[in-house]
DNA sequence: ATGATAATGATAATAATTATCATTTAAGGG
DNA sequence: CCCTTAAATGATAATTATTATCATTATCAT
């Protein structure tokens, strides 16, 4: 993979985001400042990222791709009211790969595990009882880009 | 929620799928039998069934929605090699749930424990070297319709 | 510096999913 | 059993996210 100056771009914007963006939403912060930048390159390195390890994509509550620059190892907590997504910064479990493997005899290579349900926000806000709005999400998402 | 002709064709059609099929996957097995059933039909009810808690929905590794008509409590194993899911009939971790309340201060509701790695077939076959086809995947999957 | 070739960006193309809306159907009350 | 009402359906258009194409540009080993 070779180098280049917009793949220094998107990894900082990236880095820049603590509620992990989808390909498009880091398309349009980094458009603000770089007009330059085409859509296809931004879509094209999170996934090359990706593939080589260098970031994480997680798929989020209606399917669509975030991507994480976070490496350690950690879950995912995506609140089912306003669909963003946080980090858990935990280490337990390592043990269910090992028994997962006997159960499939498969060769398991990683294991994601995402947790669902309120925010503390929504849960204040609404009481929990609003379900998943992707609108809200972006407002939301747009909003904690700083 | 009313009945329906449809919604009965299309939970059946689902039972009889060992490996999860996307709404598509479903409605060209249905279309087979019932050309009368149309593609937005299959999606509104999928989704629907899996917003009642009906069947569950499961994102695959390029972010396709699956779905799943056991209940039981389980965990899925996606093969990098052939995008195959695998159930995992497991019922450990409950007490995961509660650390991650703890570290959150978040309401969990549930969790999804996804494994990813090299299925048996594709392991033998290309020793884990290939990476996740989508046309590969997809003639998989139709073979596995019965 | 230079040549091979990987990366880029504009745009077209694709694919999956959802919205629209006229028509049909289910289900409860009289 | 028929009627009413609202939910469900299906054909199709629309939308949306993502990927492919390809001419041009930039990287970097030599």
């Amino acid at each position: 993979m070779r180098n280049s100056k917009q793949k220094e771009i998107i990894l900082r914007a990236l880095g820049e985001h603590c509620v992990h963006p989808t390909a498009d939403e880091l398309y349009k912060y980094i458009h603000q400042e770089h007009a330059d930048i085409g859509v296809a390159t931004v879509y094209r390195n999170l996934n090359k990222f990706a593939e080589k390890g260098i970031i994480r994509k997680i798929i989020g509550l209606d399917g669509s791709s975030h991507f994480d620059s976070c490496l350690e190892p950690h879950y995912h907590f995506i609140c089912s009211c306003c669909g963003k997504i946080y980090d858990i910064p935990m280490n337990i479990g390592k043990d269910l790969i090992a028994k997962a493997e006997e159960f499939t005899d498969c060769k398991i290579t990683s294991m994601d595990i995402t947790f669902r349900g309120y925010c503390r926000e929504c849960e204040d806000k609404h009481n929990g009882k609003f379900v998943f709005d992707k609108d809200e999400t972006e407002m939301l998402l747009t909003a904690s880009i700083s």
